[in-house]
DNA sequence: TTGTAGGCGTTATCAG
DNA sequence: CTGATAACGCCTACAA
C-alpha cells in the first residue's frame, strides 16, 4: 500500500503542503477554516506523518539510544522501564541494544548509534566504564548528552551517578562483625568496576573489624553448580557468613544452604546486593544491601532530560547505599 | 560540531558523492585505487552515515518495533533478550515501548510505530489480543509484518506463536490429583486471555478429576499483601494444593505458606506457571508449568526473519507446555 | 494567511 | 568506472 504524504492530503484539501505542515505542527497563522478543513481531510485518511522524512528536514530525530550489556540482568530491568516510560513522555523514542561486556563491541556500539543520529545515549552499568567507550565517545558523540547508571566517565557529555557500593559493602561487613559472625567471605560474580569496588569495600571492612585476619574473597561462575560449588567450599571451610555480590547469586546460595540441611542465620548468614524484588519473598529472606539502582536511573533521566531541554546537569551524583535487614542475618 | 557527509569525503578524494556512495554500498563498479582512497579518507575522518536520510532515500529503515504493556515483567525479559539480539544481528535496530493493558492505548502505539516507519512489529504478550489492536494493525500497518507472543490476531499480516496453556494447567490439576490432593484451588492475577484460558484449563481439569465438585478460582492482586491474603483464605478454607496463574505470584505464595509454619508438600503443594528461573532456586522448589516462552519467542523471530527475507511462515503455531516437576508438589 | 522553492544527506538512474 | 541530477517526505525562510 502506498504511503500517503502531505501533498495527498494538500491536493485533497486544496492548498499547499506547506500549510498541510502547519497544520500538523500547529502553527498559528493558520485561518481557522484551513485548519479544520485539513485535519477533517486527515483524519479521514490514514495518513501519518514521516518521521525519517521530519527528522532529516528537522535534523532531530527524537530518539534516544539505551546501551546495556544483557538486557535479561533483572537488577536493570527496572531501570530499562523508566527509561523507556520517561523518554516517550517526552516524546522520545528508544532503541536499545545488548553489548556484552567487550569494551571494544561496546565502541562499536556507540558508532552505531551515531549513525542513528540519535539525540541521547544511556549506559547501563559499570561494565561501560572503561578506555575504549570512553575514546568512542570522544569520538562519535562528543556533543551528544550520554547518561551512565552505576558508571563514571570524565568527559564533558556524560553525566554519572552512582552509589556507593564500596562503603555499602564496609557497611555490611560491620553489620554482620556487630552480629558475632567471625568468618565472613564474599562471593563475587564476573569482576567488573561496580564488582572490583566492592571487593574494596569488603576488604575495607575486615581490615577495620578483623585486623589479625585477611580477606577472602572467592570469583565465582553466575550459574547454578557454580555458585553452589563456590558456596559449599566456603561453608566447609568454617565461613559462618556469606556476602554474596548480588542478590541473584545470594539467592543461589540460600538455596544450596537450605537444601544442605543448614540453618540460616544460626550456622551461616547471608547477605545480597541489589535488594532485588525476590530477596523480600525468599526464605529464608534475603538481608541485602540496596544499592539504589532506581534512584540512580531516575536521576539519569532527570539530567538527560534536563541537558536535552537546554539546561545543565551535575557531571557526578554519588548516592548512599542502605542495608535492608531481613531474616537471613537475624533480625 | 558539524556532521560529516559524504559531500565532505568527496571533496577530500576528488570524487563525486556518488562515487562515495557507491564505495559505502561496496558497489563493484568501482576503480580499486578509487575504493581505497574514499576509504581511506573515511576512515581518516569521523564519518558516520547518516541513517535518517539513508533510510528516506531507500525507504527501508532497518527499524523493527516491539510492544509490551511493560517490559518489567519478568517472563518476558529473555523474550526482549532474543529479539532485540536476533534483529540486531540482522541488521535490525530495535524501538521499545511499554504500552500498558489499555488496548485503546496499545493501538496508539500501531500508529506512533507506523510514523517511525518501522519494518516490522512484535507484541508480547496475550494482552494485545483485542479488537482495538487488531483494527489499529488493520488501518496503521497492514503491509508490514507482525509477530505476536502467546496472542493471535487473525489478519494476514500478523504471525502467532501460542502455547495451549489451557490443556496445560488442565494436566497440573490431573497431577495434583494423581497425587492425592483432594481441594484443589486456582489462583489468578488479571485477565488476560492468556489467564482466561489458564482459568478454563484449571475448570477443564476439576471437571475430569472431581465431577462432583465445582472449580474454585480466586482473582488476586499482585503485590505481596494481596497474594497472602488471598494465599491465607483460600488455606484457612481446607485447600491442600494451589494453582497460581504465574510463578511470581506462586513464589509469594510460598514465602507466605512456609512462614505460617505449614508445610509444603506434605500441607499444601503449590504450582506455578512460566517455569522462571527462580522457581529452580526457591526453597522449597517450585514446580511449574512451563509454557515455553522462550521457544515461543525464538519461533516469532524466525517467522519474521523469513517474512522480512521474502519467505512466508506460518500464521499460527501452537506449542505444548510441560510440567517441571520439584519440591513444592513431592517428587 | 498562504504558496513557492530550497535544503536536509543519501541513493539511484542515466549519460558519458 | 564515474559524475550529474532527480527523487525520498518534510520543514521553513521568503515572498506574496
Amino acid at each position: 500500500m502506498e504511503d500517503i504524504t502531505i501533498y495527498d492530503i494538500a491536493k485533497k484539501a486544496g492548498v499547499s503542503a506547506a500549510t498541510v505542515s502547519r497544520v500538523i505542527n500547529n502553527y498559528e497563522h493558520v485561518r481557522p477554516v484551513t485548519r479544520e478543513k485539513v485535519l477533517r481531510i486527515i483524519s479521514e485518511s490514514n495518513f501519518v506523518i514521516n518521521n525519517t522524512a521530519r527528522s532529516l528536514s528537522t535534523q532531530s530525530t527524537r530518539i534516544i539510544g539505551i546501551l546495556i550489556a544483557d538486557i535479561r540482568t533483572t537488577q536493570h530491568t527496572d531501570a530499562i522501564y523508566h527509561f523507556t516510560h520517561e523518554f516517550y513522555n517526552h516524546g522520545y523514542a528508544c532503541l536499545i541494544y545488548n553489548t556484552g561486556s567487550d569494551p571494544a563491541k561496546q565502541a562499536e556500539f556507540i558508532q552505531l548509534l551515531s549513525t542513528r543520529k540519535i539525540e541521547a545515549v544511556v549506559m547501563i552499568g559499570s561494565i561501560f566504564q572503561n578506555d575504549e567507550v570512553s575514546d568512542a565517545v570522544k569520538k562519535y558523540i562528543p556533543d551528544i548528552p550520554v547518561g551512565m547508571c552505576n558508571g563514571f566517565l570524565d568527559l564533558e557529555n556524560v553525566y554519572s551517578v552512582v552509589a556507593d557500593e564500596r562503603g555499602g559493602v564496609r557497611d555490611c561487613v560491620r553489620l554482620l562483625a556487630s552480629k558475632g559472625y567471625r568468618n565472613i567471605v564474599y562471593i563475587s560474580n564476573n569482576i567488573t568496576p561496580s564488582n572490583a569496588l566492592k571487593i574494596e569495600g569488603f576488604k575495607d571492612g575486615i581490615r577495620e573489624c578483623f585486623p589479625s585476619s585477611s580477606p577472602s574473597v572467592v570469583v565465582s561462575g553466575e550459574e547454578i553448580p557454580d555458585v553452589c560449588r563456590s558456596t559449599f567450599e566456603i561453608i566447609n571451610n568454617d565461613a559462618d557468613a556469606i556476602i554474596y555480590s548480588e542478590d541473584n547469586l545470594a539467592l543461589i546460595g540460600l538455596h544450596c544452604i537450605v537444601s544442605s540441611g543448614r540453618r540460616i542465620p544460626e550456622d551461616v548468614a547471608v547477605i545480597g546486593i541489589n535488594n532485588s524484588r525476590y530477596s523480600g519473598i525468599s526464605n529464608p529472606s534475603l538481608t541485602s544491601l540496596d544499592n539504589m539502582l532506581q534512584a540512580t536511573s531516575f536521576n539519569v533521566v532527570d539530567k538527560l532530560l534536563s541537558v536535552l531541554q537546554g539546561g545543565s546537569a551535575d557531571h557526578l551524583t554519588v548516592l548512599e547505599p542502605e542495608i535492608v535487614k531481613r531474616d537471613s542475618t537475624g533480625r
